[in-house]
DNA sequence: ATGGCAATGTTTCATTGA
């Protein structure tokens, strides 16, 4: 199974791209986050063009996520947000595809350290985590995929010192990614040796991707059946280049 | 010293993102 995560910020606009993307990459299940889009106007009929069915859970403006999942493949018992935890904001959707339990996040950005969205980011990982060690006892081959919105340690920071106890980066949020690790999931990006300075993220201001002061914020976390399973965990920062790219690029991950 | 981009809707600016 080739698995991949894309925050595509705007699936409106980036709509060309993702398709174009979804040809030349085959991928079997793709997690998007940041769609943007409301249910009523997701373009089913494009992606099914493209040879994908969707599963979405989406609001106007803002957040939004969505599983693509190649045809001939079924994404069974779909569900949405986490158990017990009452949000307003479309951020979780899952799926069973071919025996793998698929958790698409698209975790709180926090904003800034100290704030009231940041507040919420910790609460909803807090959440999140609960959720997972409950998913876990059901599904034992998992694989939660998505925007996570931390870099969980320096090799993840373009500038570290310039990053330190900054939102994406801070103590707490670096404990609440380490608590999803904790609860069985391994990062997939760091079962192999990887170039230095891969990021999944670059600001569109200030040159930052020529210049690759980058973050690698987007992850694919796998509970022990699938990282025995996992061949190979990557970025695609090609995705980041040319006309209107997401700001993010996309996780690939190949499971045998 | 600061902001510098992009997307959205509240649209000719404000808000959010990261």
């Amino acid at each position: 199974m080739k698995l991949v995560s894309w925050n595509v910020n705007s699936l409106n606009i980036r709509l060309p791209r993702v398709i174009d993307w979804l040809a030349a990459n085959a991928p079997d299940v793709v997690c998007l986050q940041e769609t943007k889009i409301e249910d009523a106007k997701f373009p089913i009929a494009a992606l099914a063009d493209a040879g994908y069915a969707a599963r979405f859970s989406g609001q106007k403006s803002y957040n939004g996520v969505a599983l693509l999942v190649r045809n001939g493949l079924d994404a069974r018992d779909v569900t949405h947000g986490i158990d017990g935890f009452v949000d307003e904001q479309k951020r979780v959707i899952a799926a069973t595809v071919d025996g793998v339990r698929i958790v698409c996040v698209y975790v709180p950005n926090g904003q800034a350290v100290g704030s009231d969205k940041y507040r919420y980011k910790l609460d909803w990982c807090h959440a999140m985590t609960a959720h997972l060690r409950a998913t876990l006892i059901h599904h034992p081959a998992l694989a939660i995929a998505g925007d996570f919105n931390v870099a969980p340690d320096d090799r993840d920071v373009h500038d570290p010192a310039l990053w330190e106890g900054r939102i994406h980066c801070s103590e707490p949020e670096r404990a609440a990614f380490r608590e999803f690790i904790a609860r069985g999931v391994a990062d997939s990006f760091r079962l192999f040796d990887q170039p230095p300075k891969t990021f999944s993220w670059w600001d569109y201001r200030q040159l930052a991707f020529p210049k690759n002061h980058g973050l690698r914020i987007d992850h694919v976390l796998l509970s022990p059946p699938l990282a025995q399973r996992c061949t190979s965990s990557r970025i695609d920062r090609n995705a980041r280049k040319g006309v209107k790219p997401s700001d993010h690029a996309p996780v690939i991950v190949e499971l045998a």
